[in-house]
DNA sequence: TACCACTAGATAGTAACACTGAGTACTGGA
DNA sequence: TCCAGTACTCAGTGTTACTATCTAGTGGTA
């Protein structure tokens, strides 16, 4: 399973991020509402890392009135292209593993 | 793409073998009608062994008209429980990303 | 003969990614 | 004072797919 999510979790994220800006603890909050209940903070951090520095979303600090800022993140056009991407590439895997699942003709 | 195939590649391949036993070089043809069309033949064969390590597949040598000998693989008992995880896992992503594409409501 | 294409498999090294586990920093309540 | 909750960071690890290269056997062809 935890195989499984590489790649995707990241398309997960920005999935995400496309329903408005949010920030890290808030992301983590979400996944878990959301099903994934076991992956780890320090996974979706690092993950916001990278998407920072590939340009993917833009970043604003917020004062917190609990805690440290926090770092928002927003989907920006390049995101939203990567987004579009993700959503191909998983089309296509889906596709596939749907054929393979029931009755692989072809 | 390559990221998202890490961990669902085992899984595909585990389905072709359910479909009937299968050597190397014909999984690697089959990967390729199946649209997997730039999967590298290393790669094919650096997952067999994996899961022959594993014990999910029973492995014979069979002499071949052309070519050097090929190893046959054969999914066993413990490879159909591994499949079966797989598309149990692989459900749930399927689920919770649909779910994530359109409407996200929970 | 020499060479090439096809079949068939093995392997060493690399990059990406999620995980674990620990740490820092700030607030408010018991 | 200490702890729980909020919020983020970082070093080190394991798994996996990729690239590139190599060995080996068969059959066809220049």
């Amino acid at each position: 399973m935890t195989e499984m999510l590489k790649g995707t979790l990241e398309g997960i994220v920005l999935a995400l991020l496309a329903l408005g800006p949010a920030y890290g603890y808030e992301i983590t909050a979400r996944l878990r509402d959301q099903g994934f209940a076991d992956i780890a903070e320090g996974t979706v951090y690092a993950l916001l890392v990278r998407i920072e520095q590939r340009g993917l979303v833009d970043v604003e600090k917020v004062p917190s009135e609990k805690g440290p800022p926090r770092k928002v993140f927003t989907l920006n056009a390049q995101g939203r292209e990567a987004l579009d991407e993700f959503w191909s590439s998983w089309g296509f895997l889906a596709d596939r593993l749907a054929h393979l699942k029931e009755g692989p003709r072809s």
